[in-house]
DNA sequence: ATTTTTTACTTAGCATTACTAATTTGCTAT
DNA sequence: ATAGCAAATTAGTAATGCTAAGTAAAAAAT
């Protein structure tokens, strides 16, 4: 194994990933509950503990955030019709549309790094989006 | 700007940092005192003020965390011999030695997910590897 | 059918770490 | 020498993580 290649691409995505989560939404938006918005975007209403999972949370730690959210109104928390234990989160208009906002943020810082390279360097990166995806789901 | 490379790219980034973080020496060291560590590491001994900035974290957090990290014996801190009002903080032995664990744990974790990879996929990483990094760096 | 156990969420209390505002100490012009 | 600036620190508050303990619903066992 390369361990170049290893050093070169843990480096730079730790610190790309640093930079990218000053993209965010206007507000007073924690990184905690946009990533649970974004989840809940993404995945649909999901219960506390699946998102706790998701969030690789304790339960306990989730609820707060949800709280928090619900507070300010960007999701709602309903019990689950098939099951009183369960509690369904829903994210709210507003709530999707902070996690809408701070991709398209997220998305546009990305895309000025990207058009600052040259053709043939995007190229290549546009080849390892897909291989770094499967590798980021596995 | 091909909008498919850009959400790929980012989206992929953001889950593997993700989970890489997981992955640090033994003992309860956080997040925020490894990236210190990591600062000292690879720049050496640094102001406080230095620190903090390199951190992206106010001069009253960085001394916290400095604080405990002295407390653990992990760094040292000593007044500028020439100015007096400056500290340079500086990883000791086993400070460095927490750091490189970490970066062995990492890099192996790592090295693990791309020794899955079919050699073209790990090919077309090799060759984004610079460019992120170039990207990071920037 | 009732009791017991398990599951899912919640509450309570504590530790950590971020922030801003204010203080201390040292340097650098006048 | 002293006014002003810079660097670090202290104090106080807020956010967010955890564990332990509590409540309510569902499932399992008798």
């Amino acid at each position: 194994m390369d361990e170049a290649l290893n050093d070169d691409l843990r480096i730079a995505l730790m610190r790309i990933v640093r930079r990218m989560r000053f993209e965010r939404a206007d507000g007073d938006i924690s990184d905690g509950h946009l990533s649970a918005l974004f989840v809940l975007w993404k995945e649909g209403a999901q219960t506390l503990g699946s998102l706790s999972e998701h969030e690789r949370v304790t339960p306990p730690s989730m609820n707060r955030t949800v709280n928090a959210l619900v507070e300010s109104g960007l999701v709602t928390r309903t019990t689950s019709p098939d099951d009183g234990r369960k509690v369904l989160i829903e994210a709210t208009d507003a709530g999707l549309e902070i996690a809408r906002e701070t991709k398209r943020r997220r998305a546009a810082w990305f895309a000025r790094q990207l058009e600052a390279l040259p053709p043939d360097e995007r190229d290549a990166l546009a080849a390892a989006a897909p291989i770094l995806r499967k590798l980021a789901d596995s």
